[in-house]
DNA sequence: TTGTATGCGTTATCAG
DNA sequence: CTGATAACGCATACAA
């Protein structure tokens, strides 16, 4: 009983099984025709040499791979990583397997990812984004006849379909609630960097969702008679230190802010700590509403009040879109929005007066 | 200007700069040895017609595949998101990809993704075994020759390196802190599911770290003088409701139970909550040690004691090892221990007596 | 240094 | 229904 070392192909079996390479081949496949009695000899003769097809060779000769490839900005984000599990589930049930790529929302890095997911000639693409105006590479993958589906995010150029929540509804719903509550002057709190740390023309923002929202706000508040709401508007939260100083820039802010957006849960768990630190009581002192409703919010007393983005939902409608153009859906390129509804919880009171 | 639909092959960029295919090979795989002026007319004509390398192609012919499996139980938990980031940061460094599974904590899924994975031809796998007693389907792999490393559980059954906590240690840690502030009665909350409900044997455990854990608890708690300590096991809180229906339990309790471990992040958060609605204070009214350091146990007041799983250095270590093994490291399996201390924060207090 | 010929494990074509 | 045989795109032994 000599054991090749390396796992017996279509050839070992059909030898074992005494019947020829094609025939062996369509039984193991599951293709063409073959006969009951041929199908047993082949079956019995795999199973006694332990047959596993490779997937790899299979793909060459086909083309086709089971692979979709995805890149996010950070798996170690809720936001993302509940986006990733609906993905998976609902690509499994299509018999597609994943590649998951993290881009740490730099360009370079996605461009390169996209790159070598293209190398792996994967069948489709999800992605989010980093930057809606440099979609050169997905562009080349989408004429490459390799499908693509951005999640979270929106690049006009890109004829693909798009994945989002409702970033300029939301804000306005939230600000809507606010100004109910007798609020005027709001923070946006974001973390995208610039490289004066103020906020420079919107064009100039990258990812859209943080575009949008930021678009909506400004527009939002300028309505509600706020006369430059770009102060309003604080950008460079990217870790704990730099929070710290937002947060003490929000509370000298004249005229005073009485109400603090967080646009990701990251952010908004370290203002929410700052706040708490500082000894401040939510909603008393301050009103929070963070976006993405993440476990912590759920435990802080009170309870925060959130936009809820359902990014499972997000990551299963992606991976159907994307399952849909690997099926030969040609219909134009459509951008679905994911309702994203504010659950008013706890941390939105009345404004805060003198 | 006629356009194969397909991606160029090396063959197209040899009849484009007018060499054999054998030398595009060579400079455009960059093995082997080229003249300078080979090596440039070959990448001249390789740019002009846009020559993206076909790893699949590669890999049939090398026999290696740059892709890693990954199986976790969740990876919306962030316990696992974290890890896959650890295991992606360092994969990547190391010029290989990964395909991540999920096994929901279910056999047959673990068994399942382990063979489309190896089907792929992965290089190597990173599980988390949903059951140490059941690991026939990873020694297929390693007999197979594909590398194997076990991540936040141990297989004994199984000849592969495993990166762990320290389960034991960490669990014996935590009793004696509660019991040094006087507490007696502790209760172990975990997730796990029987048929009766009840804890059985330990040996029927198949998570190896919740049965390493429980095993401490029983111990160190009979040691104490604890005369049934397996009636402060919890097991079974699987969900929000049941785990309502295990902090009924725990409060109903008699002797009184002053304090409560949670088995992982998902339950702490359930369990703070449900404590929390029922309007007990912590620590007056009850101590609470959480195992995973969640985004969440940082942002209640007081902030929640917790047992440290540094779950990215888990990745890491894992991903680590694997790379070794890769490289032709066959020094024996070893079982990696990662510190995973306690911290101590706000929500361990004196046993409330009477 | 370069070219020829063959193999990797499948699928797929086309006679028998 | 079955069996030769040729792809698929790249790597590589060997010859030139």
């Amino acid at each position: 009983m000599s054991e090749k070392s390396s796992s017996p192909t279509v050839a070992d079996v059909a030898r074992e099984a005494k019947v020829s390479k094609a025939t062996a081949a369509r039984v193991l496949g599951g293709y063409g025709i073959a006969s009951d009695s041929a199908r047993r000899v082949v079956m019995e003769a795999a199973d006694r040499l332990g047959y596993q097809p490779n997937d790899l060779a299979r793909s060459m000769s086909t083309g086709r791979s089971g692979l979709v490839g995805v890149i996010v900005g950070d798996i170690e984000n809720a936001f993302f990583s509940q986006a990733v599990r609906g993905i998976s589930d609902t690509l499994r049930a299509a018999d597609l397997n994943l590649i998951i790529s993290n881009s740490s929302e730099r360009l370079s890095e996605e461009v390169e990812m996209v790159s070598v997911l293209l190398r792996q000639r994967v069948a489709g693409l999800i992605v989010a984004p980093t930057d809606s105006r440099h979609v050169n590479h997905l562009k080349a993958a989408l004429v490459a006849g390799t499908p693509v589906v951005t999640i979270d995010r929106h690049a006009p150029e890109l004829a693909a379909d798009a994945i989002c929540g409702e970033d300029r509804e939301s804000i306005g719903r939230v600000l809507s609630r606010l100004q109910g509550a007798g609020h005027r002057h709001v923070a946006y709190v974001t973390a995208m960097e610039t490289r004066d740390g103020k906020l420079g023309r919107l064009e100039d923002i990258g990812i859209s969702a943080v575009r949008e929202r930021i678009a909506g706000f400004l527009e939002h508040m300028r309505e509600a008679g706020v006369e430059n709401p770009a102060d309003l508007a604080f950008i460079g939260a990217t870790g704990d230190d730099e929070t710290t100083s937002v947060v003490t820039r929000i509370l000298e802010h004249s005229p005073p802010i009485t109400a603090i957006l967080a646009s990701d849960s990251l952010i908004g768990a370290r203002v929410f700590r700052e706040l708490s630190d500082r000894g401040l009581s939510l909603p008393q002192d301050m009103s929070l509403v963070s976006w993405f409703d993440a476990d912590w919010s759920r435990v802080t007393s009170p309870r925060i009040s959130v936009v809820d983005q359902p990014t499972y939902q997000f990551g299963q409608k992606a991976a159907e879109r994307l399952i849909a153009r690997l099926q030969g859906d040609a219909s134009p390129p459509k951008l679905f929005v994911i309702p994203t509804p504010l659950l008013d919880r706890g941390t939105i009171g009345p404004a805060k007066t003198g």
